[in-house]
DNA sequence: TAGATTGTTAATCGATTAACAATC
DNA sequence: TAGATTGTTAATCGATTAACAATC
């Protein structure tokens, strides 16, 4: 039954099982895992754990569970992970600098490439060992690098300007740093990443979290005015 | 129509729709703003912003469009921002020494409370101005601060017991950097935020992408197989 | 009044979940 | 064979979207 094609959903997923795969196959102890387990781990249902792992086939055994090498070999596969990808990174200010030393990347399939910045005292130098490049010499650098991810970690106002040149470049996988919407044609994936925007969901999940604190402490101070009205009289 | 709790999905877009406001707040010839409008900077379609903003409220008018300034307010405060909520940093590596010396916090409704380490070449050091702070003190500290916000930025390792001492210290609302799922009591509110996890997934759909590509390319060469047939003699 | 735009309805779509037959 | 666990079905739920009456 392949050949669906893999929900949003479950593509977000996928990285998560294979976070927890990966521990599992750290201590050689459990050849297998159920989806129960799984599900423990990644923090989600078994039911939820068995229909991601379905779509990518039936990779699983009755009765026993699934192989943890061979999911995570196949897991793997699906998200193209087999090869390292070029990337790139664009605008080398605080967190331009942090993921460019970030030594995660090539664990995880990934490689810095090339960097880009367009201020004059930047370009030249050198970060994490990789010369920075004039945001002129993208499209050059990235047919000679085969970058094929674009990471924007400039200020806002220039993010739309840097997709452009991304996607003129050929650039069809974006991961955007920069708190700002960027516009970029339909066959261009971009997947925004933003501390404030995180903050400002916690914030409001605080707030109802603290109203129904306050709503719980006063019924319980009234008699929980709820389940026995009696209490107003 | 208030009193509906607002879907998740809403919740999420708020700061996305906040963001748009403020740049038009700033050059202050626009007063109000449709909902057409919003959307296109926001990246959604017109539709869903209506829909999203009308679980705040009727805050619109007909004909008119949505005042710049009295929406603003509206989300403002519907996400909680009008205090600053005191936040707290667990582990000052690279990324927790980044959080901490990143200013945009106070912009955006937050502050950076506390910091804590459990090494003892950090605790006792300062980073952008705060004492780092024993792991150990976390409870009497959030207690003393009021930090309401605790962000997670340690090595996946440690990150569930780190979890586990905020949710004990009375912390709701957790950030969490660290590449593992956390497990915490079902009051608290986790998000995460993980670099690994959307490189992967772009690494997905840029696999996808490629394949789409070439599937193109090929039937383009081949004369669209697909809907002509005759090709294949 | 005519034109514009909201707020809401209802249809549609996609994701989640429980349940269970298949099968190791 | 009995027990365990997958893979899949079908019901349910939540989110998206188009359409349009309400109304500025």
């Amino acid at each position: 039954m392949r050949n669906r094609p893999i929900p949003e959903a479950t593509v977000a997923r996928l990285p998560v099982y294979l976070q927890a795969l990966l521990s599992l196959a750290e201590d050689r102890r459990q050849m297998t895992v159920s989806s129960e387990e799984l599900a423990q781990m990644a923090g989600v249902n078994a039911a939820k754990v068995r229909k991601d792992l379905s779509y990518l086939g039936s990779y699983g055994t009755r009765g026993v569970g699934y192989d943890v090498e061979y999911l995570l070999y196949q897991i793997t596969r699906e998200l193209g992970l087999t090869q390292d990808l070029p990337a790139a990174i664009i605008g080398l200010g605080n967190l331009g600098r942090a993921l460019a030393s970030f030594k995660g990347f090539a664990e995880r399939g990934f490689k810095i490439a090339a960097l880009f910045d367009v201020d004059d005292s930047v370009v030249g130098t050198d970060v994490g060992g990789i010369t920075v490049r004039h945001l002129d010499d993208l499209k050059d650098i990235v047919t000679e690098e085969g970058v094929v991810i674009g990471i924007i970690a400039t200020p806002p106002t220039p993010a739309q300007l840097v997709a452009e040149r991304l996607a003129d470049a050929g650039i069809k996988s974006i991961l955007n740093f920069a708190p700002a919407v960027v516009k970029v044609p339909p066959d261009v994936t971009v997947r925004k990443v933003d501390l404030s925007i995180e903050l400002q969901i916690l914030s409001f999940y605080q707030q109802r979290n603290q109203a129904i604190a306050t709503a719980r402490e006063a019924s319980r101070r009234l008699g929980t005015p709820d389940s026995s009205p009696q209490t107003r009289r």
